[in-house]
DNA sequence: ATTATAGTTCGATAATCCTAGAATTATCGT
DNA sequence: ACGATAATTCTAGGATTATCGAACTATAAT
């Protein structure tokens, strides 16, 4: 993962409605949730929430199919993944002394 | 790590900026680097910079303190990765049919 | 004291984001 | 076709954020 598509990832997981969002749906499971059960959830009108999760979508976060007049919701457990490790490998270790040298300047 | 704490911090990693700026400390190692570093490493204004460092130093992602007439940045290890951990326990992984229950409605 | 260096703070502008009601689209049941 | 349910899109406001030059503060050297 490049770090622009980190900084993508993390601005919207960055705003709690968005981030309590994700969060369900990651401890929901491969099944998700539909829209409703989210807003249930959360407690947040209709449109506020449509607006989150297509940020969500947008960056990738969470995928979405219809089912009947539902909407189900699924996390993307591969790019969530991706992330903590661009985050655990970026930026919370690797200064081994080898790691230093960058070769574009910006 | 409370999911509020979170959010402060990955909407403040959220910014490409910041996030470079975050990336280049960690990258740095416990020594850190001084604002003028950043700055010439980033190549963007100073004020411009300054202002990102203190969001950063807001949400407890870097610590600074004076040498000499440099003020000299590190980021927060611990906080780095207890910022990983949470995405790692809470956003990205467990769903194992007992977490599924939450107590509060919003 | 003066000058130079290192950064911050101020101020103003442009841009983006959040919220939420109203209108609209899509689907299902009868 | 009609009504009900599920969710999005439209719209508009208020709030926040980003950018960066100019002015300012702090430290150091002469």
């Amino acid at each position: 993962m490049d770090i622009e598509t980190a900084a993508k990832c993390l601005a919207e997981l960055g705003n709690p409605h968005r981030l309590e969002t994700f969060r369900t749906l990651i401890k929901a499971g491969p099944e998700g949730l539909t829209v409703g059960e989210i807003q249930r959830h959360l407690g947040i009108p209709k449109s506020t929430l449509s607006h989150h999760i297509s940020h969500l979508l947008w960056a990738g976060l969470v995928k979405q199919h219809r089912e009947g007049r539902s909407l189900r919701c699924v996390a993307d457990f591969e790019l969530s993944e991706a992330l903590t490790d661009f985050l655990r490998d970026e930026c919370c270790k690797g200064f081994d002394d080898t790691s230093d040298r960058e070769a574009g300047s910006a």
